[in-house]
DNA sequence: GCCTAGGTCCCGTAT
DNA sequence: ATACGGGGCCTAGGC
């Protein structure tokens, strides 16, 4: 039954249902709905007794099993897997048996199906890209350009040296001339991020005489606050208040660029 | 049009859509496929311009927003939305607009759609949990029985003890008596796994005279490694292929436990 | 509520 | 291919 672009079968035998996987599968986006049991073998290892459930494959090989809870799939596949669809004797009853693939690393999921409550297919074409404002990046780069947010008197060295550099947010001189990291965080710092920072910094103090470290984000742990202390590193609140409303500006300002860059 | 126990809608118009999510978001699992804007404001912000999409609404509330690629969808909400549904008038045309909002943090995902190619919903209903093998717990709780397998003569402490020890995968000594902090990794463990269990071992050296710190993983990247090294702690590698088999058995054992416990 | 740690994390990017 | 870092990460478990 040919809805719009969509097709949609109700309730399909075995059979129909493993024509309709073999037909769709690799091409169009396809759903089945319906009682399964869903076996992964892998990286690790997973049973899922009969319940019912919602199956995506994309077309780009995609597998997504979702429950009737949670934003994550209770079984999954990243792109790349190869599908296949057979009928087979299970339990004295004839079932649908989808199983999607994938190598390196390894990985089979199988799923048997005891009931197919519906099928569907259909074509989405979705040529934009998510345009996302207020991470981590954006508040690096904003901080770059008011460095004084920072700290007054903070000057970063250039982009382009940066990269050399290694992974460090930021890296520059304070009003004094001290050489600076920064590690930048756009939600409260916990006891990682710290010991994040403080990797860094132990290898610029192994090269050089003086480095202070700075945790830049909005908000710090109290356990993160008191190693940041302990290994001589500084928290530098950021306003998030104050810096996310200048983010669209910056985008803006980069498209134009991306003109002549 | 009731398909089992679905119903499936084709092509409907706004209006049409509307009452559709109107009835059943919140009760059944609902899905609209179609070609949308959608604006997201919250812990970020994003912007995506017109284009199809697939958008699962569940029962608990929780958003799903799917394009043709990939496992992670495009937006989303975790479980405890509100959702809402209008019609509008956008550029001259009647629209669809979906809403779902949360608070704590205040989001929100709104969804335009230009065309709605169809709208199903249904129940589904999943009682079974997933059991999964072969994760860390695993692993450390196969360590902990089988001791010899981290080192000849390593013995953990008790594990409730460990509880209260803080959150070291394994804690005990080794066959001179040296107090031993294990960290457990199911896979490749890199510098930041590195950096754990230096952190763990650091408190441990504060408190105690001499304090080892094994990294238990299958493989070590080489930056890790020297990181160990320099650290003074040590690289334990584990046999995968040898630990995974036993872990079926390990959770068959836990299942009867379970009854007395 | 905060915070930590794990995940079959996914995903991009650089080496 | 490996490895590192970010994510609107999500999610479970403690406190």
């Amino acid at each position: 039954m040919p809805v719009a672009e969509a097709d949609v079968i109700a309730g399909p035998d075995p059979e129909d249902a493993c024509c309709f996987v073999r037909e769709h599968a690799g091409n169009r986006l396809l759903q089945l709905v319906g009682g399964c049991t869903i076996d992964y073998q892998g990286r690790a290892k997973s049973q899922l007794a009969s319940g019912e459930r919602l199956i995506l494959l994309k077309p780009d090989g995609t597998l997504l099993v979702h429950s009737d809870e949670g934003v994550k799939p209770v079984n999954w596949q990243p792109p790349g897997t190869t599908t296949t669809a057979d009928v087979r004797e299970l339990d004295g009853d004839t079932r649908l048996i989808v199983t999607v693939e994938r190598s390196s690393p390894d990985e089979i999921v199988t799923m048997a199906f005891d009931r197919v409550t519906m099928a569907c297919a259909f074509d989405i074409e979705d040529w934009e890209d998510l345009e996302l404002l207020g991470t981590e990046e954006d508040i690096q780069q904003l901080l770059r350009l008011h460095p004084d947010l920072v700290e007054e008197g903070f000057e970063p060295y250039d982009m382009e040296l940066d990269r050399r550099r290694g992974p460090m947010d930021l890296y520059g001189h304070d009003v004094h001339g001290t050489r600076t990291v920064v590690e930048v965080k756009r939600r409260t710092a916990g006891i990682e991020e710290a010991t994040q920072l403080a990797r860094y910094v132990e290898r610029e103090r192994d090269k050089h005489e003086e480095v202070r470290g700075l945790l830049a984000a909005p908000d710090v742990s109290e356990t993160a606050h008191k190693y940041l202390r302990d290994k001589d590193l500084e928290f530098c609140e950021l306003d998030l208040d104050r810096l996310m409303p200048k983010v669209p500006q910056l985008h803006a300002t980069q498209e134009t660029l991306g003109d002549f860059g």
